[in-house]
Parts: structure tokens; sequence; C-alpha cells
DNA sequence: TCTGGGGTCCTAGGACCC
DNA sequence: TCTGGGGTCCTAGGACCC
């Protein structure tokens, strides 16, 4: 049996754990530079924000419903679905952590009542321990484990936030509830073609033929189908390691000159290339893209992305932000207003299997000097140590004007408590 | 004024090989 | 009139997820 964990509202959740006033009160958090809406307490969603509303449109809304606002707080966010994910672990040796707030486990115990137990026992716990209210779906297939997570989400107290699905009446009934729309896998394109042959729910899209779904929907949408119908096909995957590191941002305003977007990529590679070294990966290609706004129709618009092979694998934050700077020089065009850029790393393999070269390799130096780096920022906070190409000496700040403190990350954060 | 930041997988088509 | 039949690898773009 498949289980899938889902904090509810996780960021909106994770906010109110150290705000307990806040309970029972719409609470939304917004994204960087506190663009739109990107998570919402139920009581928020009963207001009527919509996911991904724009904040400065809703200001008004807000003030309106008394909505509290948060900018992300992403140290925080990181550190709860640590210890989230650091309960759970110890259900099962296989777990998938599939996004910042929900994984899927592997349970081997079939019996009813002990799953049922299961799952009681684990919401208890993190919420109990972690603040952080879970749903909890356990199924056959993985696919059957989503439906039942909605379902228990859904119906909270008739569940207690645990819902199974283990017979045959039980998922023809669940598919039967859940619009196609909703369905895990079933995107907006795909629904509307559903909804144009009259497929309108999970259990009428099991129905299909095969024929037609690996025609229409190719050979993913025929795996979802199977899954549906209670026939493992989609397998956990417990190995991790991510295939590509993306830092990128929007701008806090719009940057014209070279020497501006230059000194952000090169930020954004050293933070691809520690991410990197978190999990021990080097990368042997870099991308860099630029673009303008895209909101702005009334701007000349440009946008380009460039990929670097590399002469060798690495993830020195030197060397990547060398290359990616150089990369930028490549696609920057002067005369465009530029709103956002991003790196991606890719094409990865173990730290510890890099082949060398007979003339160009990695600087074998940087090895323990990013070692050295790595555990300097650890210990006394990021970006205590940065590449002079870096962002010295100039400030950019992102937007945050609603930003709750680091109560879980930084000593000076750490909550008071007045007794 | 203002509109996020990550990821995954699959497919078609082009370039190139024999 | 008529112009093969395999391969591989790479890339761009689409669809989806949180």
């Amino acid at each position: 049996m498949f289980a899938l964990i889902d904090c509810n509202n996780f960021y909106a959740s994770c906010e109110r754990v150290f705000r307990p006033d806040l309970i029972g009160k719409p609470v939304v958090v917004l994204s960087n530079n506190d663009g739109c809406v990107i998570a919402r307490s139920n009581e928020a969603k009963a207001c009527g924000v919509p996911m991904g509303a724009a904040a400065f449109e809703f200001e008004k809304m807000f003030a309106q419903h008394k909505v509290n606002v948060f900018s992300a707080n992403f140290a925080l966010y990181g550190d709860m679905s640590q210890r989230v994910m650091n309960i759970l672990s110890e259900y099962t040796d296989e777990m998938e952590i599939y996004s910042i707030d929900e994984a899927f486990l592997k349970l081997d115990d079939c019996s009813y009542k002990s799953l049922k137990a299961c799952g009681v026992d684990m919401q208890r716990k993190v919420t109990k321990w972690t603040g952080v209210p879970i749903s909890v779906g356990i199924a056959p297939t993985k696919a059957l484990a989503k439906v039942a997570n909605k379902i228990a989400k859904k119906y909270q107290k008739r569940t207690s936030n645990v819902f199974i699905i283990n017979s045959e009446e039980r998922r023809i009934k669940s598919l039967k509830w859940l619009t196609i729309e909703d369905v895990w896998g079933i995107g907006r394109k795909h629904a509307k073609r559903l909804k144009a042959i009259n497929v309108n729910n999970a259990y009428e899209f099991t129905l299909l033929d095969d024929q037609w779904v690996k025609r229409n929907m190719a050979i993913v949408g025929l795996r979802l189908k199977h899954d549906l119908m209670g026939i493992p096909t989609l397998d956990i995957d417990t190995f991790g390691a991510k295939k590509n590191i993306a830092t990128t941002r929007s701008f806090e305003r719009n940057y014209t000159e070279l020497s501006e977007v230059s000194e952000r990529v090169t930020t954004f590679a050293v933070s691809c290339a520690e991410k990197l070294r978190r999990q021990k990966s080097c990368c042997n290609a870099i991308m860099v893209f630029i673009h303008t706004n895209g909101h702005r129709a009334e701007l000349p618009q440009y946008s380009r992305n460039i990929v670097v092979k590399l002469p060798f694998a690495t993830n020195s934050g030197i060397e990547l932000a060398q290359f990616a700077t150089k990369a930028l020089e490549k696609i920057f065009k002067p005369g465009y207003h530029y709103k956002k850029a991003g790196v991606i790393v890719m094409d990865f393999i173990p730290e510890n299997t890099v082949q060398l070269k007979m003339f160009d390799n990695s600087n074998p130096k940087h090895i323990p000097l990013m070692k050295s780096i790595d555990i300097i920022n650890a210990t006394y906070g990021q970006q205590k140590v940065r590449l002079a190409s870096q962002d010295m000496g100039r400030v950019w700040k992102m937007k945050q004007e609603r930003l709750s403190p680091r109560y879980t990350t930084n000593l000076d954060d750490i909550i008071m408590v007045n007794a």
C-alpha cells in the first residue's frame, strides 16, 4: 500500500505554528518580492482569494477581510518541512519526498485496522511535534493514494484526516466523487479535451479505451489510467537526487546594465553550486536565461537562454560563476529593461566520479575552498563569504515587507515567551 | 509601480551516422 | 514517374506537478 501525506495549506500553517493567535483567521503567504499569493489558509480560501492572485490587486480585499499577509519565509518552511519528513521517515524504509510538503510512503502492513491506526498515529504525531496539520491518504497505488488524500482533506472531521481506499466499492465511489480537472496528472489541457467527450470524473476516465488514452494523452496518460484502476504502475522514487537545479529570480526593478544583471547571475550560479554540493553532484552543463517583463506589453520584449556545455564537470561556485557570466555576455542585448534572470545547472554526475582530462580540468584547489566556504556560511550565516563579483557594495533587496522571523533557523529570531 | 520559483517526463523532428 | 532503411543523439517545446 502507498500512503500520501500532504501538509494542509503548508506555508500558511507554518506561519500559524508560531502565531497561534491566527488560528481560525485568514492567512495568505506571498511569493518572492511580495508578488502573488502562493498559499492560503482555509479561511482565506473561503474569503475568495484565488491561488496566484496578484497581491497589489487584492490589497483592498485583504484589508476588508482582515487577511493576515506574510512574505514568503523559505528558511522557516524548509526547516519545518525537514521536521515533518523526519517524523514520516520513521514509518517506512521507502519514502519519496515529492515536494516541500508532500511525501509518498510504501507501507507493508495491509490490514485496514492497522493501516488506519498507522495513519492516525502519523497525523497526531506530526501535528503534535511540529504544529503542522497533515492529511493522509492510503491506497494500493500512488494515484489512488492521491485521491484518498483529497478525500481526507475535504472531509477532515468525518475521516480524522485519514482516508483509505481498500476495496473496489470504495475505489469506484472515490473516483466518481473526483472531478476530472482535480485528478493528479490531468491539467487544464487534458481536462478540457476529456470534458469534450463527456468524461467528467476520474471514474469515467478509467473506463476509456486504452488506445484513445495513448493516442491523446501519450504513455503518461495511460500509466495514470492504470494506476487509477488499481494496477500499480507508478513506482516510488526513493533516490532523491535532483536532475536539474535552478536559481532564478524576478528583480525588484528593471535592470538595463549588463553589470547589474551580471552581478545577479553570479549570485545565482554560486547558489546553484551550493545546492549541487549539498547533493554531492557536479554538473556538465549550465543554462543562463534573461527576459524582460512580459506584463509590460508597451515595452520592447526580449527573452533568450543559452546552454553551455562545460569543458569539465564541476560544482565550484567560482567556476560556475565564470561560465555563467560568459554565457550571459553572449545573450545580453543593451537597450532592454530586464526583469528576470536565472541559472540552471544540468547533466549531473556524482562528485566522486569526475574524470580527469588531459588538459582542461576543474581547479582542484576549489574543492577544499568550497568545503571551507560551506562550513563558514553554515556556521555564521548564509553569504557571509562571497565572491567579489557578487553583489558587494551594491544593495539589491527583495521586497519582503511582511516577513515573519526565522523562528527555527536563527538564534536572534527565536521565539520569546513571557510567563 | 506591482504579477513566483522551483521541478518532472515525454515527444517530435532535425542532424548525423552507416 | 521513380530517390532506402535503418540507427543514435540532441533539442525545443509541451504537459504536468507543487
